[in-house]
DNA sequence: CCATGTGAATACTTTCACAGCC
DNA sequence: GGCTGTGAAAGTATTCACATGG
């Protein structure tokens, strides 16, 4: 989740270093943009964006600085031209192939998950061990061997895998992938997957999201409902 | 994501004051220890705690130490022991009833999911409002119609939903929670839901988190490979 | 001696408030 | 006049390093 930068601003020109925190609204800021767009809307404030964003003001302002300057002082930003820039932030000015490995229900629902292709990500293929899976046709993909990683990851030029096996593959499959060349994992499996240095891996457990809000929940039932209050998701 | 919190440390008896980013690592300690136990470890360093978490000592111990001090100086942590105290803490001395609303892939993947039920979350109703799912099963529980909403949190007592719908549906699907009584929302659906004061909401975004790897991938592509290196999931 | 628990130091993030430009 | 872009301030989080107690 914490990625070390070893040139947060280094010589030369304008080396960019920006913020995890930033990084990971930028998808959230083009979704809004999008959704502007499809309202019909081509300029807009800061106001207006964040406000379809769901954060405040200020924040996007700052991080929108560490893209550049693409606003217009007094008037705001150019949606379509602000939604280019961004995109090519993320790198999302080229298609990244991805291949799911694990086609159980949770690698079922993501390999037919429709906000993927507007975004960037193809799937480009599924993989799994279970002998009953292998050849069978998910969302037009046919679910390949976990053997054949290698040679799928070649031909697609794949960096990026997810992980949607039980806890106790997980391991295993991390490594797979990391010997088949992949270096980016979004690990789904309840599981701390260890990898070398170079490769990112991101991880997303379902359970422990409700979990927190479980936990917020208990403290609304213990104290007087008075004494917690929302910050996020309130639209000014 | 960020919750307000009205009193850091209050007057009277150390207040709990858990800080977020501490809470949304006790589940993972709590799956660490539960790891642990089954390898028949009952006494544990932070180190060894750590690791299997997959996070530094220091951050473990600071974390642990909000709790209270449950730990012995010179030997380590009782793991059952300190597995039950996280698990007080989190609230999963008590089990939450939880509806999830939208039973397409990705809400049938939630209510089949087994990661639940161990760790004090009972899928306890699923709700639809596509006429085509209405009645049938799903994890041996019915799909409900959407109109059934208020009745079914009333019954189970439920605080907490999850949203696995289109995003054109979130929004009003959250207002229809609200309404019905639940404070706590999960939202899986592309879009930002706006709730009152009060109510909790988490968002996961599937194609967010692809997005945030594939622009470390570019990073990585543009620079020399030799810039950049992971922190997380290194275990020493 | 050992490993926890914790103040103090550092790093990162958010928010404020206003200078700068349209 | 209005809204962006940004230094500076405030608030959180992480890490260090060592006093503390078994």
């Amino acid at each position: 989740m914490t990625l070390l930068r070893s040139d947060r601003l280094t010589a030369g020109a304008a080396e960019r270093g920006i913020p995890d925190a930033t990084v990971a609204r930028l998808p959230i800021y083009l979704r809004a943009l999008t959704t502007l767009a499809d309202q019909g809307i081509d300029v807009c404030s800061s106001h207006q964006l964040a406000s379809a964003a769901g954060v405040n003001p200020a924040k996007l302002r700052k991080d929108l600085s560490y893209l550049g300057s693409y606003g217009t002082r007094g008037v705001g930003y150019d949606v379509e031209y602000l939604r280019y820039q961004i995109a090519r932030e993320l790198g999302q000015t080229q298609d990244w192939d991805v291949v799911i490995v694990g086609v159980g229900h949770l690698g079922s629902a993501l390999s037919t998950y429709d906000g993927f292709s507007t975004r960037g990500i193809r799937i480009a293929a599924l993989v799994d061990t279970a002998p009953a899976r292998i050849g069978k046709k998910v969302g037009g993909i046919t679910v390949a061997p976990l053997t054949d990683l290698t040679k799928i990851v070649r031909k697609h030029d794949i960096a990026i895998a997810v992980i949607a096996t039980p806890a106790e593959a997980a391991q295993d499959v991390a490594d797979a992938l990391v010997a088949a060349g992949v270096t980016s994992i979004l690990n789904f499996a309840p599981a701390i997957v260890t990898v070398p240095e170079g490769v990112d891996v991101r991880k997303v457990d379902l359970s422990i999201e409700l979990q927190i809000l479980a936990y917020h929940e208990q403290r609304k039932a213990a104290n007087g409902p008075e004494s917690i209050g929302t910050a996020d998701e309130v639209t000014a």
